[in-house]
DNA sequence: GCAATTTATCTTGACGTCAAGATGTCTACT
DNA sequence: AGTAGACATCTTGACGTCAAGATAAATTGC
């Protein structure tokens, strides 16, 4: 019961139904509204993060290397394997965070191929306070969903993640 | 019970657990794996629609203007309306698909300020011959889960769609 | 009728991303 | 030692996106 009212999506599928009745639409409901609450909540935790000077790609690099722990450096690979992105676009953002002064690249003595990036005091200090507004931007973008929602959404999202990784 | 194994994203949270104890990342996991979940959906329609010689931007417009039914036409204004995109990105999208001839722009006699962009017929063959391909990809891609954890799934999404749109 | 406002679309410049390949370094094997 | 291959990072060029503002046309109010 409680069939909740048309949104956006219902639309879409309504008119794939009328001029294509052959097509099982169900996936591109499900597809449809991912898609677009990603959207949605990927704005809302850019437009906190800009707040603290801070791009999402920016604050995914300094939030990596915050929760691996002191001294708080990770070589441009290990920072790759963590954030789904490839080595141009990670050599990209380290570059512009050196240049805000939030990382250093420190040479390796043991293998001068690579390199560890590693927070500086600016950078530890401004993901420090970024960490925490963004927390609390995730609790209130989540706030409406129950208890129970939550953990059956959680449950769901990981099997179907599972899927890809 | 039967817990499902520690995924990439527990992985995140078990080290801001072990640095920051004092935050609450019960809404991290959820919206991590949202975003990781929307990546890896992202590339895999992109593939397929790639072997169709379409972007998921080229897509979605034809699509648009497929699903609008007979004569396949809209503003620049109504697909804005239907797609989350700024006015810009439009603009951007409409002139490649002209380029390419799957779309044509057409004058408006009511208002001069507007234009109509109609489906040229390789366009509507193009989209037509994508529609299915994707449609399948789709049922592919969600087949893991049962009947019950779509349907659920979809109410959930739905549910927390509701509060940003 | 005419000016001010609103509407519809397009332009510009900046940014983040990727794939492909270039560069420099290390490793293993001869 | 020397060389072939593997490895780690960076460079390049193309693409899609956005915000802000430009342009042009329609509408409203006087």
């Amino acid at each position: 019961m409680s069939e909740q009212k048309q949104d956006h999506v219902d639309r879409i599928l309504a008119q794939w139904r009328r001029e294509r009745p052959d097509l099982d639409v169900e996936p591109m409901g499900i597809l449809g509204r991912l898609k677009r609450l990603g959207t949605h909540l990927g704005r809302e935790v850019e437009a906190v993060l800009m707040q603290h000077g801070l791009s999402t790609s920016a604050f995914d690099v300094l939030a990596t290397l915050r929760r691996s722990g002191a001294p708080h450096r990770l070589s441009p690979g290990e920072l790759l394997e963590m954030t789904m992105v490839s080595s141009g676009t990670m050599t990209n953002r380290i570059d512009q965070l050196e240049k805000a002064g939030l990382v250093e690249r420190i040479v390796n003595p043991q293998d001068r191929r690579s390199v560890l990036i590693a927070l500086t005091k600016k950078g530890l200090a401004t993901v420090e306070e970024a960490v925490g507004a963004h927390v609390a931007n995730q609790q209130r973008l989540t706030r409406n969903l129950t208890a129970g929602d939550r953990a059956e959404f959680d449950r769901l999202l990981k099997k179907f993640l599972a899927d890809f990784e």
